[in-house]
RNA sequence: GCGGGCAUAGUGAAGUGGUAUCACUAUGGCCUUCCAAGCCAUCAGCCCGGGUUCGAAUCCCGGUGCCCGCACCA
């Protein structure tokens, strides 16, 4: 059982408080994780700088929705019916299936209803599909949703899910938001959340969760506009590794000529591809293993027309999503604004509002009322629907209401040209959506910034093995490591007001004076800390070195003595540079 | 869900029916003037349940979890 990368960072990541199995003594669960102190930190300034990219550089605004959703949200949506796979299994043994596979794979030609359990129970006596496995009989047709669920309310009042994507909450409130944005396209939302699928195996770690951390943007746009963005012709320039879905290899592309050809579908997709590639390296992915792979056709969710993913390569794992940039098209508007009824449409305004003159039927109230009592309300509503070119004037007209024809007399309506200012046609919006995994990205994180060496004790001659997590300085849990060098005569005393101070200024610290230096540093070191700070004798005395302290570098090792009322500053000016990451581990000048 | 493997302290390992060992880590102390030094002490463990036996970490049965395949994976 050779350990590979996956294990060794899981080790440190469990010992030293990044992760841990959830419920363990209770014998744990698969596909849940706490987050440890270390890694609620890290988690936490990942969940910063996606605030930075998209808040406070982009213009998005942050939301909060709950995470338990009534269950018409999800039949909206299309989760209900098509976030669940039809399985049958096997009376003999037990090996399971896809059920509309199975029927397909039989010969059968149409569309498998995949909500109907019975109709595919019929089709499979019908076209005498058996087990693959074994040539058993089938069982019945079952439907495994992956969504959990829930009820709101004492009893089974109303059924509810717990969302699998934080989005719905975003499109649910998207009339609220666009009041917010003042009527304006386009606009991005954004939300941090936890997501929660009922996984049937998850067995991959922190690849596969049941219950997962998401950072969701949501960018409403006006498709008549092309889906731009206002700062492309910033990225026309860059060149990502893509994987397009009409080649399957992996080319390097600029991104304007990716998006003339036709390669990515538009702008604003390949922005948000180039603000996602910086983000993940400013987390301190390896740029040489992130690659962005457009979705094929068949593997697209059922509510985007192009997507593509944004993958880590992991040691264990091979490539792993751990973004998707969808581009949702109107579908979740539409579909909202039509289970709802609600207008989820905005308005493209015109310069001037426009005069336009219109052809209408108009019922006459006062005559339908006394005569359809009440359905009047419903004919004059018919009337006002039909088509004034259909209707002969002067003559009755027929309506249909609730299935029944009602004749209308020629003195119930009024067929009449009315002249009105129109501001603008509505239209609905169409959707990008870049969606963060926000748990695959800290393991991806974790695992690319994971390094060890082999270090040999000159003293023993045994091997050890030195573990180092070179995480970005913005990301790490601590910033510095504050250790007197050796434990006497005032040196601690000294080191833990210079420890105060940093933390007073705001910069997460760790005191510790055990042990000698060596080990301390190895401490931080694998926990990814970038600066050390050491008081010695120098500190305290009355040379040139008085008030000054050392500053070492994690990666480089490397040492540089500072003013202590210079050192919170110099910290800090670090931990701003680190938004690149040719930038983010600085040399530190010897 | 199916098949196979595994389960001993925080970590990694030893332990073929008879007092559970060892290393590292951690904690306290001594020592220590910059990269896991040394010394002393301390904390902490047989996945769960049942069976066989005078006696079970060890043998048997069941369960759970993890790992590897299969299947599944907007």
């Amino acid at each position: 059982m050779a350990a590979d990368v996956y294990d060794k960072v899981f080790q440190v990541a469990k010992r030293r408080g990044f992760l841990y199995p959830s419920f363990e003594i209770y014998g744990g669960a698969a596909g849940f994780y706490d987050y440890g102190p270390l890694g609620a930190a890290l988690k936490a300034n990942i969940e910063e700088l996606f605030r930075e990219f998209y808040v406070t550089r982009e213009g998005c605004a942050e939301i909060s929705c709950p995470s338990v959703t009534p269950e018409e949200v999800f039949i909206a949506s299309g989760h209900v019916a098509q976030f669940t796979d039809p399985m049958v299994k096997c009376s003999q043994c037990g090996e399971g299936f896809r059920a509309d596979h199975l029927i397909e794979g039989a010969g059968f030609e149409g569309n498998v209803d995949v909500s109907d359990t019975t109709a595919m129970d019929t089709l499979i006596l019908e076209h005498k599909v058996n087990c693959l496995h074994c040539g058993g009989r089938l069982a019945e047709v079952y439907h495994q949703n992956l969504m959990f669920g829930t009820e709101i309310g004492p009893g089974t009042r109303r059924k509810g899910y717990l969302r699998p994507e934080t989005a719905q909450g975003i499109f649910i409130d998207f009339p609220h938001l666009y009041r917010y944005f003042r009527e304006k396209l386009p606009f991005g939302v954004i939300q941090f959340g936890r997501g929660y699928r009922n996984e049937i195996s998850p067995r991959q770690g922190m690849i596969r969760l049941r219950e997962f951390n998401m950072m969701e943007a949501e960018i409403f746009l006006d498709p008549a506009e092309g889906k731009g963005h206002p700062d492309f012709a910033e990225v026309t320039g860059r060149v990502l590794p893509l994987v397009p879905k009409t080649t399957g290899e992996r080319t390097e592309v600029r991104l304007g000529d990716a998006v003339k050809d036709g390669v990515v579908r538009n702008e604003a997709l390949a922005y948000y591809m180039a603000l996602t590639y910086d983000f993940l390296v400013s987390v301190g992915l390896d740029p040489e293993k992130i690659r962005f792979r457009q979705h094929l056709d068949t593997e697209m969710a059922h509510y985007a027309n192009d997507c593509w993913d944004a993958e880590f390569l992991s040691a264990r794992f091979g490539w792993v999503e751990c973004v998707g940039i969808a581009d949702r098209s109107a579908y979740d508007l539409t579909s909202h604004a039509k289970a709802s009824k609600e207008n989820m449409d905005a308005l493209r305004r015109y310069d001037e509002p426009k005069e336009v003159s219109r052809t209408i039927v108009f019922p006459i109230t006062k005559v339908l009322g006394p005569l359809f009592k009440g359905k009047a309300k419903a004919v004059a509503d018919a009337l006002a629907e039909l088509d004034p070119g259909t209707v002969t004037p002067e003559a009755a007209v027929t309506v249909s209401v609730d299935g029944e024809h009602l004749e209308v007399p020629p003195e119930g309506y009024e067929i009449k040209t009315v002249n009105e200012k129109v501001a603008g046609e509505s239209f609905t919006p169409h959707v990008i959506e870049p969606s963060y995994g926000l748990d695959r990205i800290l393991y991806a994180g974790l695992e690319h910034a994971y390094e060890e060496d082999e270090a040999v004790d000159e003293e023993s001659g045994e091997k050890e093995v030195y573990r180092r997590l070179r995480l970005p300085a913005r990301v790490a849990p601590i910033k510095v490591g504050v250790f007197p060098l050796i434990s006497k005569e005032g040196l601690p005393e000294y080191a833990q007001t210079v420890d105060r101070r940093l933390r007073r200024a705001g910069i997460p610290t760790f005191y510790d004076d055990s042990g000698t230096v060596g080990r301390r540093y190895a401490r931080q070191d694998e926990i990814g800390t970038p600066f050390c700070v050491t008081i010695d004798f120098d500190t305290l005395g009355d040379g040139e070195h008085k008030d000054t302290v050392t500053v070492r570098d994690r990666d480089t090792r490397r040492q540089v003595r500072l003013p202590v009322n210079e050192l919170a500053g110099w910290v800090r000016a670090k931990l701003r540079l680190a938004g690149k990451h040719e930038t983010v581990m600085p040399a530190i000048d010897a």
